[in-house]
DNA sequence: ATTGCTAGTTAACACTGTTAAGTAGCATAG
DNA sequence: CTATGCTACTTAACAGTGTTAACTAGCAAT
């Protein structure tokens, strides 16, 4: 009984700050209305987690995990490198744009958050990227792709999608664009990016 | 005179509040700091800047102005497409690592503040991207690139660039990885992503 | 019956953005 | 030369913030 209502609180609090930290973005995030929200003080949060800041990155965490979980499950499923790197790019997007506001407790909030997010964490956030090295490498060897070092490749077709994504999903885009459009050009372009030139096909 | 110190004021506090941005991040970030650091009450702000976000927005705008105005200068010195396209992306990107601070209020500080950014700044905000549409549409007409919506990619790459800079600043990189190798390998990556698929060279 | 631990509490500190009301200093008008 | 009004600020106050320290019910074990 004590040990469920343990888990229970603090699962209560992470529930409550994911919903405020959607609803209301950073800025309008504060402690005390998480207690509120769920009737307790708001110094009962100190006793689940450091403080705000490792309230916030438990958040980020438990998102990266989901969307890793994710895109490992898609990897298993497909065998041919460049395939496989586009059902990726694609489990990448539409999990940002299934859950954007998961997505965005990643990396909007996470910038100014990020140099004291701790390193313990940040080394299991990296499991989705492992994959994607295991899956250039996978094409290197096969011959169909040709990068130098995966380790790179792989870090830069993240930070492409990254890119595309917070383009859109921050707005940014310009208004007389075509959302579908933009993504879908520009994730085809980010993959042929990757596929070894051919001197062949017309 | 009067006119002068009205002017000084308003530089003071541009210039203390890019400065405690910078050294403290968003979070340590106060107008009462930035009033105390110019030897004046925290409601003088309010005599020039509609308030926080107004401050913080005309700050973004001023850093973008200036990377837009590198962006210019250096496009107006290539020819070729594809080579501006390259200039454009290491101009972009130099900024990027002299400025980084700078370059660091245009995005990272943005995220969550994009929300309230007023449209008529954003309209300005547009016009390296502009620059970039027009290369690339001048690739296509030369043939020298087949982009079907020169809009789009134009974006794309921007955002690809992006995404790059992004993960080199927030220190999402691998430390095994180096940064200048990487930059190097992704923007030639993103560089040719653009260039027409030859059917020659070996 | 008492000790000690658990899971919470209240009170307080030093901050924050923002608003309302007040005030020196000066320029002009009568 | 006084009075009005404007400019460029200030002080006081409100309602909120994260965080720390000290306290306290309720229960378990000695």
């Amino acid at each position: 009984m004590s040990e469920e209502q343990k888990i229970s609180l603090r699962d209560k609090i992470i529930e409550a700050s994911r919903n405020l930290l959607l609803d209301e973005g950073y800025r309008g995030f504060s402690l005390r209305k998480v207690a509120r929200k769920i009737g307790v003080s708001a110094t009962s949060i100190y006793l689940h987690f450091e403080g705000k800041d490792d309230l916030i990155h438990t958040l980020i965490d438990e998102s990266i995990q989901k969307l890793n979980a994710k895109l490992a499950e898609t990897a298993s499923k497909e065998e041919d490198p460049v395939e496989r790197l586009e059902v990726l790019a694609w489990t990448y997007t539409n999990f940002a744009l299934e859950n954007p506001r998961e997505y965005l407790i990643i990396y909007v909030v996470s910038s100014d958050e990020m140099t004291r997010y701790p390193k313990e964490k940040f080394r299991k956030a990296r499991q989705g990227y492992e994959l994607l090295t295991e899956t250039i490498e996978d094409g290197v060897i096969k011959g169909i792709m040709d990068e130098e070092d995966p380790r790179i490749a792989s870090y830069t077709f993240w930070a492409q999608l990254h890119g595309v994504m917070s383009v859109v999903l921050t707005k940014r885009l310009d208004s007389r664009i075509d959302q579908t459009a933009f993504l879908e050009q520009a994730i085809q372009h980010i993959i042929d990016g990757f596929h070894v030139r051919t001197s062949v096909d017309k």
